[in-house]
DNA sequence: GTCTATAAACGGATAGAC
DNA sequence: GTCTATCCGTTTATAGAC
């Protein structure tokens, strides 16, 4: 019992480096995207062997969910403040920009973690899809997909603290006295709940169809959130308009039905809070800009067009540095 | 001139191959996905070198790019029966369920085209986004993009007779009278400008408000079909609902609003033609139902969560082979 | 001894040169 | 067609610190 300090030390020295190469994961990812992410890269980042990482991850997998859980919690953080907002309309409009702010300012982030695995993005919806249902689904899809105990506790930039005060600031608020299941194990259901909260509190307050199903609204809202944010990261001439403009059509053709006076033109109401973005007028996709329009999320993602470890010998003749192969890995046991 | 039926027959097979290679290539694209496209494997499929590819294609790229104008002629193959539908409102829903429809029943078709590579969306949109204002700018964005003169000839199922028979019934329909442009040239621009046209009918009929900008709302609307299908392509448990259901709800959304009465929860209408799929009722997700909500469109793609080329030593401990890393291929020319 | 880190190696895959 | 250089994820045997 007297080598109760050593123990603790070297928990805490093992800790730190898993800290580390989540780090040096997360910077890549964030520089380069998901695909450039290597166990080899990583290594060479922290100036460790590749192997050092098989004793703190299974695998190359295992980091990329970690990642995943990180993101999620960032995103939840984005979308903390904004549950103060009274009126459950606004506040799903102020969720719904905060939503494609995030993704537009963190481009590699949320690719990782809406685009690029279905298991990733699984592990977060499993959770939050059938909340609206059940109350304590968290984790109900793919049991042991995010089990790193702490996974969550860093989020993606190290100077938001993200499910700590996420998780008071949600059962702290009256209006979002719903179940708010296992938010600090799964931050990804979380921040769904947050917008299924919204939209059942729009539902109560008679603003939607009674007989509308309010998952499957849910899920077309937010399927429309995420094609705005998916067509602006895959597509270079999208949108034509700013995105504000567009986001704010969008948000106007789901949240304002209900309303016999549609107000078409002008649909500016009251923003009760300090709230993101999508203030904007009719300027022309300002392009380099799109970055300015998150709002309280810092170091947002390099934008995946700059090559960013230019190589002495970059440049192929015609094509784009673009396959994504899957390479190695199979083999299971060797002959030893 | 004794010659000329030797040039002939030479630049007859010479097409001939360049068709084989484009048929394997999209053999291995829908089974395996894009990212297993190589050009080994493409010359491992129609039994030459992968030397011989390159008297065909200056690279891997130019393939794909001929890949995504076959898959921009299929989805406007499937828009076109669709024109003919007299009423606006009505001949966008179905344009949008068709939307959907294609991005379901062709997973790995649409994922090229629309979520692969921005230049490769960009080489559809770059015409189609500036044709609400211009008339001809069909290939504008990147010029020499699509520079295949034949590459839309055919379509990714040989059977579907695409641009042809598309280009005479667009022309032929009087409704879509709007400036068609560049048809064959660009099957993208083109399946977009249908959409534009039934929307721009839409507002000249009063039916959306004068003051909107169509483009943007036309970019907010094909973001919310983008994303009903990217969300489904990519994560497993989306949508709860079957996707007709979400994907009725978002045309409501967007379609039913100036009118004042809403009719919230039955919203078939007539449905003025063999119309695609989305006649669902309440059942729960088929999964496997996918491809059966296609309509016209034949030769599915395969979905992607089955492993395509079981390797004979598959299975590994922790991990799925799930890595897109770009491996290798970095170098450019050697010391030699 | 126990735990950690590493070098070396395995099996696989690719693009491009020859 | 083959062959080489490069990269990948992962494993194992070995060496060192406590």
């Amino acid at each position: 019992m007297l080598c109760m300090g050593i123990v603790e030390r070297k928990k805490r020295q093992k800790q730190a480096l898993r800290e580390r190469i989540l780090d040096a994961a997360r910077r890549i990812v964030v520089r380069e995207g998901f695909a450039a992410l290597s166990m080899r890269k990583i290594a060479d980042a922290i100036e460790y062997s590749p192997a050092t990482l098989y004793l703190h991850f299974a695998s190359r997998d295992e980091i990329a969910r970690a990642l995943c859980a990180e993101g999620y919690a960032q995103l939840l953080a984005t979308f903390v403040p904004l549950v103060g907002i009274a009126d459950p309309a606004e506040r799903l409009k102020a969720l719904g920009r905060a939503y494609v702010a995030f993704g537009v300012a963190h481009p590699q982030t949320y690719r990782l973690i809406f685009m690029e695995d279905p298991s990733y993005t699984g592990a977060a919806l499993g959770g939050a899809a059938g909340v609206s249902g059940a109350s304590g689904a968290s984790g109900a899809g793919q049991p042991g997909a995010l089990t790193d105990k702490d996974a969550a506790s860093a989020a993606m930039d190290p100077a938001v603290d993200t499910t700590a005060s996420a998780t008071a600031a949600i059962s702290a608020d009256p209006a979002a006295n719903l179940a708010t299941p296992a938010t600090a194990e799964d931050p990804g259901a979380a921040a769904m709940h947050i917008m299924l909260a919204a939209l059942e509190q729009l539902r109560a307050a008679g603003r939607l169809p009674a007989s509308m199903d309010a998952t499957v609204w849910a899920e077309a809202f937010w399927a429309t959130l995420h094609g705005i944010v998916a067509l602006n990261l895959t597509c270079p001439v999208f949108p034509t308009a700013p995105l504000d403009t567009v986001v704010g059509v969008a948000l106007d053709a789901w949240l304002n039905v209900p309303q016999p006076a549609p107000q078409q033109a002008n649909r500016r109401t009251a923003q009760p809070r300090g709230v993101v973005g999508a203030a904007g007028a009719r300027k022309k996709k300002p392009a380099a800009d799109h970055a300015a329009q998150a709002s309280q999320v810092e170091s947002p993602d390099k934008p995946d067009n700059v090559p960013p470890t230019p190589s002495p010998h970059a440049g192929s003749p015609t094509a784009l540095p673009k396959k994504p192969v899957s390479a190695g890995a199979k083999r299971k046991s060797p002959t030893t």
